[in-house]
RNA sequence: GGUCUCAUCGUCUAACGGUUAGGACACCAGGUUUUCAUCCUGGCAAUCCGGGUUCGAUUCCCGGUGAGAUCACCA
């Protein structure tokens, strides 16, 4: 058994989106269980689409995620290096063995002339095969290759059958296999010959990729052949699909920069949970896993077959799930950078506090400043809110204002204790007659102006008694 | 148009040929002394269609239909 190294083989051409990362996920997940390697390879043939710094900005995206690579830029190994644009030699090399045996030749035609091939094929409703207009004994042996043309490979089409990992069996019939360019014009390889090349030399035992490459998997193999390589194992991810369900998921769709959900504070681990358990489940009734659960029960046989859709409300829940599996410390730590400006001032024991209020309903943490702002600076009154409100409209303000200062004067002999507050408040409840949809909703909103807040007596306490008097007071001035 | 692939609740999915087709998200209703949320209970909701094979088909086979991928000097 070879040993198990897998490779993500991104182009540099913008972020890292879902689908990317969970090819790198699945790959990395492979090569963790086996205790193999990951390496990532950045594919930087196409200087024309190349986006400046978008290298480095996966590189980021992929250790912010903690997928850790064992070998690749910036992660020195024994085969490098690991930017195509700086392997060119070895493609050059493997160019010539495949013309010293005669399978390949150089490119005859001008672009226009293949462009009007191609134009020809589709008004006949015909695919386009380029073989079909291979020159007679079309050898660079025979025919010289200047490198000012394309080289192609001269390819021999069969049928192929060949085993997927997670698609299963397949095939493929001769019309599959075409003349494909190895060595662009401009000197640099084709993805279809730099990635054959690479996968050989770094010793890739698994080709693990999205669904686009399907399709021209039968002229990989046929390259193989022409080279002389084993094979290595290949696995076809299916698309993540847009919200509408229908095409792959783009740049502008839902599939954001996943370093942008980390901006907004989803948890790392509920992401890579969540992409993970796109298209992937282990068969029980299980929903969450830890990174370690996922190593350990990862199979690229249970990756579904179908595309799945990108579903944030799922992801919302799931996040939401992780954020209250945290202890009140953990969560302290990881949602430093999301406090309101207001809270800056504050000591960390009483953001603490208000943070185990408001763990239970924060979905992400750049909800934060939302949820908790009102512990922080007073909120400007509202009347709507009370006017508003469905069981406090029924109510003149002169009588809102007569039931505050009721609870006023309890509150003011206070120890605010949650449990005496608790204890106040029950009491109120008697003493003024009213149900707690009125009195607790009243409180409520006149200690905090916002539209939702956590349970009345917690809040109190956490907001201290000079706070909520002074708001409860300031309220029943503005009910006059 | 050729080739290839796929198809279970709205969504993510489970089900060695034998289950009242299960779970989760979302949604709806009720409960936990206010709101929002959590939690609990309940509800709604699916095997694309048609043939075959079989005692029995979501599962195997064939044919439709639908969807996706690909047919670049992009990856």
């Amino acid at each position: 058994m070879k040993p198990v190294r897998t490779r993500f083989a991104p182009s540099p051409t913008g972020f890292l989106h879902v689908g990317g990362i969970r090819t790198a996920l699945f790959a990395w997940l492979v090569a963790r269980q086996a205790g193999g390697e990951f390496i990532l390879r950045i594919e930087d043939t196409d200087q024309a689409r190349e986006v400046e710094g978008s290298a480095s900005h996966i590189i980021k995206s992929l250790r912010a995620l903690g997928l850790d690579f064992d070998e690749g830029p910036e992660m020195p190994g024994d085969f490098g290096p690991y930017f195509q644009s700086q392997r060119l030699s070895k493609y050059q090399e493997w160019a010539q063995v495949i013309i010293d045996s005669g399978r390949a030749y150089a490119d005859p035609y001008s672009a226009s002339e293949v462009q009007a091939f191609r134009e020809q094929a589709q008004a006949a409703k015909q695919p386009f095969l380029y073989r079909n207009h291979r020159p007679e004994s079309a050898e660079v042996r025979t025919s010289k290759w200047d490198g000012k043309t394309p080289l192609r490979f001269k390819s021999d089409p069969k049928d192929y059958k060949w085993h997927d990992e997670v698609m299963g069996d397949l095939h493929a019939g001769v019309e599959s296999i075409d003349d494909f360019i190895l060595i662009k014009s401009d000197g640099f390889p084709t993805y279809n010959f730099a990635h054959i090349i690479d996968d050989h030399e770094m010793q890739i035992s698994h080709v693990i990729r999205g669904q686009e490459f399907l399709a021209s998997v039968p002229n990989y193999l046929n390259l193989y052949e022409a080279l002389g390589f084993d094979r290595p194992l290949l696995a076809t991810m299916p698309h993540i699909l847009g919200p509408d369900g229908k095409k792959k998921l783009s740049k502008r769709d839902v599939a954001k920069d996943v370093l942008d959900y980390l901006k907004d504070g989803y948890m790392v681990e509920a992401l890579v949970n969540f992409i993970a358990s796109l298209g992937w489940n282990d068969g029980t009734e299980q929903e969450i896993f830890t990174r370690d659960e996922l190593i350990a029960k990862f199979s690229l046989n249970r990756v579904q077959k179908a595309g799945a859709r990108f579903d944030e409300n799922r992801l919302l829940w799931m996040n939401g799930s992780w954020i209250r599996s945290l202890d009140i410390n953990s969560l302290y730590s990881r949602c430093q950078d999301f406090w309101p400006e207001s809270a800056k001032s504050y000591p960390e024991d009483y953001k603490i506090q208000v943070l185990g209020l408001v763990q239970e309903r924060l979905k992400y943490f750049a909800e934060l400043p939302a949820l908790t702002n009102f512990f922080f600076e007073d909120l400007p009154v509202n009347m709507e809110l009370i006017d508003g409100n469905k069981q406090l409209k029924k109510f003149e303000h002169t009588e809102l204002k007569t039931m505050l200062e009721t609870a006023k004067a309890s509150l003011e002999q206070s120890d605010f204790s949650t449990t005496d507050l608790t204890k106040r408040l029950n009491d109120l409840l008697e003493s003024t007659g009213q149900k707690p949809g009125v009195l607790f909703s009243l409180i409520r909103i006149a200690s905090t102006w916002a539209p939702s807040s956590p349970g009345l007596a917690d809040t109190l306490a956490v907001l201290g008694r000079e706070i909520s008097l002074s708001r409860i007071t300031k309220t029943i001035a503005n009910l006059a």
